[in-house]
DNA sequence: TTCATGATAAGG
DNA sequence: CTTATCATGAAC
């Protein structure tokens, strides 16, 4: 017997933090008249007392009024201010009360061209338009006004299809301290769009070579 | 490869 | 009050 989950399922009971960013890798987001194919994410878990420990996360040190979304509803929108002048969207997933996000960090623009050129003065090639999650947020018109919308029901003008994505790379999480080389962050290879890695200097520095270590 | 930018949360 | 941050574009 075939079973078709909803959206809302799928990222309610996703087992793990890499369940909830593979279904999100591959999908649309639309954002008023722009629509674009999501090509790169990364996956954040919650805090010490749920499922997924995750010191990177913004819900690690528990809830708050900038990470309540984390915690709330899966599917829902949370933007936040990101180094105080780029605003950055995450999909919220797993059961209410358990925190985690996928961040949106890449995508290819699929309607709105206009509208995302307007917004996105200046950029040397079409991919560039939502290449990383300041960029992708800048190029949809998000602001904290767009904070906790529900992407899989009927807020207007916002809607996010899921990728189920089968087939990606993987690899550390950028810019990030702590916790940096979690294999958390999915990708389509091959896409323009997708952002070039970037340690943080303050991650130190890894024991192995990424290509060499085990993954499980 | 380093730096300015500059809002907000967390910690002293 | 001080420090750090899920980033970016430009300067070096």
């Amino acid at each position: 017997m075939i079973v078709t989950l909803t959206g809302r399922q799928t990222l309610r009971d996703a087992g793990h933090p890499l369940d909830a960013a593979r279904a999100v890798l591959g999908g649309t987001l639309t954002v008023g008249t722009v629509r674009v194919r999501v090509v790169e994410v990364e996956a954040y878990g919650g805090d010490p007392s749920g499922p997924w420990p995750d010191p990177a996360s913004h819900s690690y040190r528990g809830r708050s009024p900038r990470n309540s979304v984390m915690f709330g509803e899966p599917g829902h929108l949370y933007v936040y201010r990101s180094y105080g002048m780029h605003f950055c969207a995450n999909v919220s997933y797993g059961p209410v009360g358990v925190a985690g996000g996928v961040l949106l960090r890449a995508a290819e623009v699929v309607e709105g061209d206009e509208l995302v050129a307007s917004r996105r003065p200046g950029i040397r090639r079409p991919a560039d338009a939502a290449r990383g999650p300041g960029n992708l947020g800048s190029a949809m018109g998000l602001t904290l006004e767009h904070n906790g919308f529900d992407l899989l029901g009927v807020d207007p003008g916002m809607c996010l299809t899921l990728g189920n994505a089968t087939e990606y790379r993987d690899g550390p999480r950028v810019g990030i301290a702590v916790a940096a080389d979690r294999p958390w962050r999915l990708w389509l290879d091959g896409s323009p769009a997708v952002s070039a890695y970037r340690r943080s200097p303050r991650a130190p520095a890894p024991t192995t070579r990424w290509d060499d270590r085990v993954r499980d």
